[in-house]
DNA sequence: ATGAAAGCGCTAACAC
DNA sequence: GTGTTAGCGCTTTCAT
């Protein structure tokens, strides 16, 4: 156990009130005080006792970030830029998965494991608009990704349809017409693939094309094994297909991975995007073409928000002025690799 | 702000210490008393405050993960792992990076911020095991991976001699015989390296082959570009390699990469091995033969170690005798997929 | 079976 | 500039 505030100040000859101060670094201490305060503080290596100081201050310093799943790079890149991102706030980041689970989503919301934490950052996959607004444990909330509760919550954002927009442009301009997407999850709450679909269909729309309900393929979770299922689904059902847009990287790479396995030669055949750009589509054979959202924003942007938050919580100010939610959009990237930069085919 | 204990008390007409009783449903209450109690708590809606319950009771339910980095598959994996256990334990966990830098690992050894944790797990990497011992700090710890501190501390290992002998023996099985390492890290404390070098060449000198130093190659960290790095410098070197064995997946894929970069035919020309089990092996082009060691037995282990030494220090029974410290060694397994599967060419 | 009260370590309002 | 002290919410010993 470490020494306390009191031993200190014993051994100091002071007050706990002046070593207080000390090691705040608050009020006015006289110099030669500080000095011998710092050397038994020194002495007995004196760390401040977190419990105490929470009970004290009523904040923990913890912030909770609720992912579906840490596996799954996208999600791992981003907790390690969370993580650093808050160290350098001097915050500690409590993580916890929810395996796309509605109720274990319903019970990080409603207070992760006894209010522990100052605030939290969420993913979420299936619970609905109305639920994660009806939240009784207290904690500011800010919310990542598409939510279809925009403006009712803080929440940090791509432009899904403006990406989708752009990367199925981008397959257009290289002469494919039949381009199917992969990644359509009609059973979540979770409003992204609904964007991307919408931001697929303007840019078909924008060309005179109809889109075609054969090619608009749902999976059930993200993972590669349902892009590669996805990807044979279509094959095996005979639908003409020059390129693939995959909602996710993972379901990307699956993709290319199905595709070359049935002999098909990516781009020439037929050419693979993703999303998210993660570090496995840069090395992918061949690498693949992708959306970058901005990561480093993303994760700047939910802790600014929730930082303002905590203040407005904790710090002075009128704290029953509930402050208007905000919508962060984060801006995004069209990154061409050779997974679509080959010329087509003749056929 | 949630309810607190005396609230309740009020409301039931009760002391708070009939109450705490009901919540922690420890002491003998009448049930007529419980119901009225249970009545007030659900009106409330009360939750335990967790601060307090710390500041009392000495334990957080915090356990830090603290990791080289998160957005590395292999460790994104295993802290979703170690996420889900620890919440089957009632546990939080509190993940941190060192992004591999030694001050970062010593900070957070010393205490993590002020203390807040009950115990921690961690993968240490830079840091000498006489730092490791050395803890002012005093929460219990427990190492992840080859340390060279082998009875002195808590530890969870595979056997890497073993794997990666029997990785070598089935190259040489395969009948190559050129068999370059990717992955020594001379320049770190970690001994795991060390130890896969070892096995290496005990399987080389089983087989009557002599190590050339110029097919072990040294690597700065252990991404997807170090192993991409390492294929060409081998490859601009002309050292004759008919297979390669990556200290890591993310290391094979980079050489992988830079492989099929270079022309060469997987496995034909070169077989490609690697170490961990990734997800994204699997599904690599060709998909890659790797050393599985077993995750679940790791985290398993972990926590019970963990557990083991929250209960002697907290728990009853004798705080002063320090238990002897474990070293609890976990499976692995050969997983041959086609990036070694095919035959070699001829030559 | 239940009540009263001490005290975990810290911060800050109130004295001087 | 520094000392004294109340109290954050809880658990638990000591009474009854």
């Amino acid at each position: 156990m470490s020494a306390t505030l009191r031993e200190v100040a014993e051994r100091a000859g002071v007050s706990v009130r002046t070593v207080s101060n000390v090691v705040s670094g608050f009020a006015l201490v006289a110099p030669e005080t500080r000095a011998r305060v710092q050397r038994a503080l020194d002495e007995l290596s004196y760390r401040p006792n977190a419990a105490a100081r929470h009970l004290r201050g009523g904040r923990s310093g913890l912030v909770a970030l609720v992912v579906p799943e840490l596996s799954t790079p996208y999600f791992g890149e981003l907790a390690g830029r969370f993580a650093d991102e808050a160290d350098a706030r001097s915050l500690m980041l409590l993580v916890q998965q929810t395996g796309g689970d509605p109720d274990r989503e319903r019970e990080l919301l409603d207070g992760v494991r006894g209010q522990v934490v100052d605030g939290l950052i969420m993913s979420p996959w299936a619970l609905s608009p109305a639920e994660l607004r009806r939240r009784p444990g207290g904690a500011p909330l800010v919310l990542l990704g598409e939510q279809d509760a925009d403006g009712l919550l803080d929440h940090v954002v791509a432009d899904n349809v403006a990406a989708a927009r752009d990367m199925t442009r981008h397959l257009l301009g290289l002469g494919r017409t039949r381009i199917a997407v992969i990644g359509l999850q009609p059973h979540l709450h979770n409003a992204t693939a609904a964007r991307r679909l919408e931001g697929y269909r303007q840019a078909l729309a924008e060309a005179g094309l109809t889109p075609d309900p054969a090619r608009e393929v749902a999976v059930r979770r993200l993972h590669r094994a349902d892009g590669a299922a996805a990807m044979r689904g279509l094959l095996d059902a005979g639908t003409p297909v020059d390129a693939v847009f995959c909602f996710s990287d993972q379901l990307a790479l699956g993709a290319l991975h199905a595709a070359t396995e049935r002999g098909l030669r990516v781009p020439a055949d037929l050419a693979v995007a993703g999303f998210d750009d993660v570090e496995d589509g840069r090395y992918a054979n061949p690498p693949l073409t992708t959306i970058a959202p901005d990561k480093a924003a993303i994760v700047t942007a939910a802790l600014d928000c929730l930082a303002a938050r905590l203040d407005r919580t904790t710090g002075p100010g009128r704290p029953d002025e509930p402050a208007e939610p905000r919508t962060i959009v984060v801006g995004h990237r069209l990154e061409v690799r050779a997974s679509t930069r080959g010329p087509s085919s003749s056929r």
